[in-house]
DNA sequence: CATAGGATCGCCT
DNA sequence: GGCGATCCTATGT
């Protein structure tokens, strides 16, 4: 598809990708797509392999739980398919897709991808010599080597907002070839009693 | 206003 | 496998 590794193609997912209200769905769909990144004229993506599920307000893990509404966490409330990221630890900046209908606040958390496009720049931003596929496993690494930073939430991950979304994703034919999914339960959320052994996580391994 | 703690990472032992 | 970094957010007074 594309050949040219300094290039991603504008064909993001539709609008109609995201508004599902199954947001343990879209999670589990979202593994083997391609999330690209357009800053600066800088175009980074990569292989999706990790992803969790945060189901709104009856998930004592999510953000939103109960209802909850906050500056923060009020951009999960908008309609599917703009981006959710807030800063972890007061290091990290985490990225989530915002999915289900208006006033449904889910959202999907990426953990991991496989760097694709833009090694150049992932050099760049992570100050390493070489880019190996473990560099992006981790959500913190994800936001690192794509560059997506606190002020990026809220962009639209389709349409045409400004001339081009910055931050979308697009379907790569299905899964790598040899590959298959490892469901198991979400990491860092023991606070979330019960909800916290729920199957949320999806990893995508090369066998 | 004060304060506790977090959807993590990387370095240290 | 243990722990410090680092700062914003949410909550309570």
């Amino acid at each position: 598809m594309n050949s040219n590794p300094q290039t991603e193609s504008y064909n993001p997912l539709p609008r109609e990708f995201y508004i599902r209200k199954d947001v343990v769905q879209i999670a589990r769909d979202l593994l083997g797509m391609v999330l690209c990144t357009s800053f600066n004229n800088e175009i980074t993506s990569g292989i999706i392999v990790e992803t969790e599920a945060y189901e709104g307000i009856t998930d004592r893990a999510s953000h939103a739980y109960s209802g909850r509404r906050t500056p923060r966490t009020e951009i999960m409330y908008r309609e599917g398919g703009c981006a959710y990221v807030y800063l972890c630890y007061g290091i990290h900046s985490l990225f989530n897709i915002v999915t289900s209908v208006e006033g449904d606040p889910h959202a999907v958390l990426i953990r991991g991808i496989l760097p694709l496009t833009g090694t150049d720049i992932m050099k760049q931003r992570t100050a390493k010599q070489v880019i190996l596929p473990k560099n992006g496993i981790g959500p913190g690494k994800v936001t690192r080597m794509l560059g997506i930073q606190v002020v990026h939430t809220g962009l639209k991950l389709y349409g045409e907002p400004e001339g081009y979304s910055k931050i979308w994703v697009r379907d790569n034919g299905g899964y790598p070839s040899g590959s298959e999914i490892i469901i198991s339960r979400r990491v860092g959320i023991d606070y979330a009693g019960e909800d916290a052994k729920l199957p949320y996580r999806f990893q995508l391994i090369k066998k």
